[in-house]
RNA sequence: GCGCCCGUAGCUCAGCUGGAUAGAGCGUCGGACUUCGAAUCCGCAGGCCGCAGGUUCGAAUCCUGCCGGGCGUACCA
C-alpha cells in the first residue's frame, strides 16, 4: 500500500526520467525532485518545482517542460482530480478525496510499524553523545544533548540505519587527579583532619556525601597511608561512583548507550601511540618548541595542534584523534559527534583529523546543542559550577517529569539556545506542547472506551467503508497522517529531530479541531465505523510518534 | 582582534535546504461544555523576516559589509 506522496513523487520521477533520456541525458542521480505542501490551498495538495529544476538541464521553458512531465505521468487519472501549471512553472496537484483514506488502511495493516523506513540500508551510525565527564553529576545542558542523541538515534533506526549509542567516558588525566584529590581532601575533612581546600577542586555538595561513604565503608584506613599512596583509591572511587550516578541519571531520563568506551583504554592498550606514530609516518605531525604539532592547517584548521607536549604527556585532542580512529577501525559508516556549542572550537581541528586519517568530512557529522538557560517563572536560575551550585538533570527530571522534559528539549533546533522554563514545563496548559499531544491520545482512547462501552465495534477484519469520510477536515487529517513516513525521513536525512515534535503538535492540533467539531461516535452506524478507523489510525501515529520521542503515549490522565 | 552560532508578531519559536499572498503557541480582548475528556475549540488584533547592498525568473532562506546578542579563541579536559 503506497502512500499518496510516494506515488506522486515516483510518477513525477518516472516522467522526468523518460524526458531527460528522449534528450539523451542520463544523469539520473542529479534528479532531486520536491514535492511541497503548498502554503495556499488554491495551489493544490501537492506542489512541484521539478520543471524550474530542469530548465537547465532541458534548456526550455519551465512553463513547456511543466506540460511536458504532466502530459508523461501515467496511471495519474486514478491518484489525481485535477492538474495545473501555475506561476512560473510550479505544477500543482489536486488529489482525489477518496484516495486520501489509502493511508488508513496503511496504518491498520502496518500498526507500530507504521513510519518505518529501509532507506538507511542497514548503513552503520555511531552516534556519541553526553560523554560528560565523569567529574560530577549531569547538568540540564547535558540533558538535552542526551534527548537529541537519543532520540536522533531512534530516528535513525526507523529509517533502517544500523545505529549504536556511545558515551566516552574521560576517566583519565588531570581532572580525574583532581577529583580523586578533591574526595580525598573531604575524606581527612569528614574525620575532623583540618585541610586547605584549593579554589580548583569540585567543591560540589556531591563530594562531600561521597566522602561520608567512603568513611561508612571503609572507617580511617587511608589516614594510615600517605596522600600519594592513597589517591589512586579515591580518585577510582570517585569516578566510578560518579559515573554509576550518571548512568541511573540517564535511565531515569529514559537513556540507554549501547556502548560505554573508556579514554583510558586508548592510553592502556596502545591505540594513542599507535595513531601517533600512523600520523608521524603520513607527515602530519612535526616538533617544534619541544612539542609535538599535529597539522590541522592542512585541512583548513586555524592553527596547529599539539598532541605531545614539551614535558611528554599527550594532550585531550590526541585521544580523542585516536578515539575516532578507532571508531572507524570499528566500521562505521557514519559518526556523528554531539557536542556542547561551547566546543564549536573544536570542530575544525577534529574534522581535519579525521581527513589526516584517511576518512572523508562527511563520515563526520558533528550537532552543536545550544545552551540551556534554565528559568523558573521567567526569572533566571542561577547555574555556577564551580562554586558548586547547580540545577542537576535529576532535579529537574524530578520535577517536571521525563515526558516534559524530553519533549521541550526537542521543541528548538539544536542550534538555538533553549529557555527551559521550570513552571511552564510543568503546566497543564497549550504552551506546554507535550500535554496538548499526551491529550489528543488519551482522548482517542477515551473514545474508544465508550464505544466499547456502548457495544460499537472497533476492530476491522477489513476496513469500513471510507468513502463517507467526506469532510475536508477528515481529508486534511488523512493527508498529515500520510506525512507521518516523510518527517521521519527528512529528520533522519538532516539529523533535525525537533521535526518531529512539530510535526506531532500539527498533527494533534487538527485534530483537537475536529473533535470539537464532529461527533466521531454518532446515530449514523457506518459514518461512526469510519470515524472510528481514522481515530485508530491518528491515535496509532501519535503513539508511534511519541515513541521515537521516548515520551509515554497514557490512555488517561 | 579573529572564528562559530543566532537576530522572524509584545514573548517563546517554526518556516520542508531558493518558490507563489509570512506560520504556530503564549499573552490581550471576545465567544463555545444537558453531547465521545474544556489539559480542548472558535474569532479579533498583531510583521520593513536586524540594516544596507549583491546573485536571478524568484531571497526570511545563498554571498558581502555593517549593527546587536551568545559562545569560543590553551603545551585544560
Amino acid at each position: 500500500m503506497s502512500l499518496v506522496r510516494s506515488r506522486l513523487h515516483a510518477m513525477i520521477h518516472r516522467a522526468a526520467r523518460s524526458l531527460l533520456q528522449d534528450q539523451g541525458i542520463h544523469n539520473e542521480e542529479d534528479l532531486v525532485l520536491e514535492l511541497e505542501i503548498p502554503k495556499i490551498a488554491e495551489h493544490g495538495d501537492y506542489a512541484t518545482n521539478a520543471a524550474m529544476t530542469l530548465t537547465r538541464l532541458l534548456r526550455k521553458h519551465p512553463r513547456a517542460i511543466a506540460q511536458d512531465l504532466v502530459e508523461r505521468m501515467e496511471g495519474r487519472d486514478d491518484l489525481l482530480a485535477k492538474t495545473e501549471i501555475a506561476g512560473p512553472g510550479f505544477i500543482n496537484f489536486f488529489v482525489r478525496p477518496e484516495r486520501w483514506s489509502d493511508v488508513l488502511q496503511a496504518i491498520h495493516a502496518q500498526r507500530d510499524a507504521f513510519g518505518r523506513q529501509d532507506f538507511g540500508k542497514g548503513t552503520r551510525v555511531q552516534v556519541e553523545f553526553v560523554s560528560a565527564n565523569p567529574t560530577g553529576p549531569l547538568h540540564i545542558g547535558h540533558g538535552r544533548g542526551a534527548a537529541v542523541g537519543d532520540v536522533l538515534a531512534n530516528i535513525l533506526k526507523t529509517c533502517g540505519y544500523t545505529v549504536d549509542k556511545e558515551y566516552y567516558i574521560n576517566d583519565t588525566g588531570k581532572q580525574m587527579d583532581t577529583l580523586g584529590r578533591s574526595l580525598y581532601l573531604r575524606y581527612l575533612e569528614c574525620l575532623g583532619r583540618p585541610v586547605d581546600f584549593p579554589d580548583d577542586h569540585y567543591k560540589g555538595e556531591y563530594m562531600k556525601d561521597l566522602a561520608r561513604e567512603v568513611v561508612d565503608r571503609f572507617g580511617d584506613r587511608y589516614l594510615a597511608v600517605s596522600e600519594q599512596e592513597a589517591l589512586p583509591f579515591f580518585t577510582q572511587y570517585a569516578g566510578d561512583r560518579i559515573l554509576e550516578g550518571i548512568r541511573e541519571d540517564l535511565a531515569v531520563f529514559g537513556v540507554f548507550h549501547d556502548i560505554w568506551f573508556s579514554e583510558r583504554s586508548l592510553h592502556e592498550n596502545g591505540a594513542l601511540q599507535r595513531t601517533m606514530e600512523a600520523l608521524e609516518r603520513s607527515g602530519m605531525i612535526y616538533e617544534h618548541d619541544g612539542a609535538k604539532w599535529f597539522r590541522s592547517t592542512a585541512y583548513g584548521d586555524e592553527k596547529d595542534r599539539v598532541v605531545v607536549r614539551a614535558n611528554g604527556a599527550t594532550t585531550y585532542f590526541a585521544a580523542d584523534l585516536a578515539y575516532h580512529k578507532n571508531k572507524y577501525e570499528r566500521h562505521y559508516d557514519m559518526v556523528i559527534d554531539i557536542w556542547g556549542a561551547d566546543h564549536h572550537g573544536y570542530v575544525p581541528r577534529m574534522m581535519a583529523g579525521i581527513q589526516a586519517l584517511g576518512r572523508h568530512p562527511s563520515d563526520l557529522r558533528i550537532i552543536l546543542v545550544q545552551l540551556v538557560n534554565l528559568l523558573r517563572g521567567g526569572k533566571p536560575v542561577a547555574m555556577s559550577t564551580r562554586a558548586g551550585e547547580f540545577v542537576t538533570l535529576r532535579e529537574v527530571v524530578d520535577e517536571v517529569g521525563k515526558d516534559a522534559a524530553r519533549f521541550i528539549f526537542l521543541t528548538r533546533r539544536s542550534d538555538s539556545p533553549l529557555d527551559f522554563d521550570l513552571e511552564t514545563a510543568k503546566k497543564h496548559s497549550n504552551d506546554n506542547p507535550v500535554y496538548y499531544v499526551q491529550y489528543a491520545h488519551a482522548r482517542l482512547c477515551s473514545v474508544f472506551e465508550v464505544a466499547e462501552e456502548r457495544g460499537v465495534p472497533t476492530s476491522w477484519a477489513t476496513p469500513p467503508d471510507l468513502r463517507v469520510l467526506t469532510e475536508p477536515a477528515e481529508w486534511d487529517l488523512m493527508k498529515q497522517l500520510g506525512e507521518f513516513p516523510y518527517v521521519l525521513e527528512t529528520a533522519a536525512r538532516n539529523l533535525e529531530p525537533h521535526r518531529v515534535p512539530y510535526y506531532l503538535t500539527d498533527l494533534v492540533s487538527a485534530f483537537h479541531s475536529y473533535y470539537n467539531h464532529n461527533r466521531i461516535l454518532s446515530e449514523d452506524p457506518a459514518l461512526t465505523q469510519a470515524r472510528l478507523y481514522l481515530a485508530d489510525a491518528l491515535r496509532t501515529v501519535i503513539r508511534n510518534g511519541l515513541a521515537v520521542l521516548g515520551v509515554s503515549a497514557p490512555q488517561k490522565m
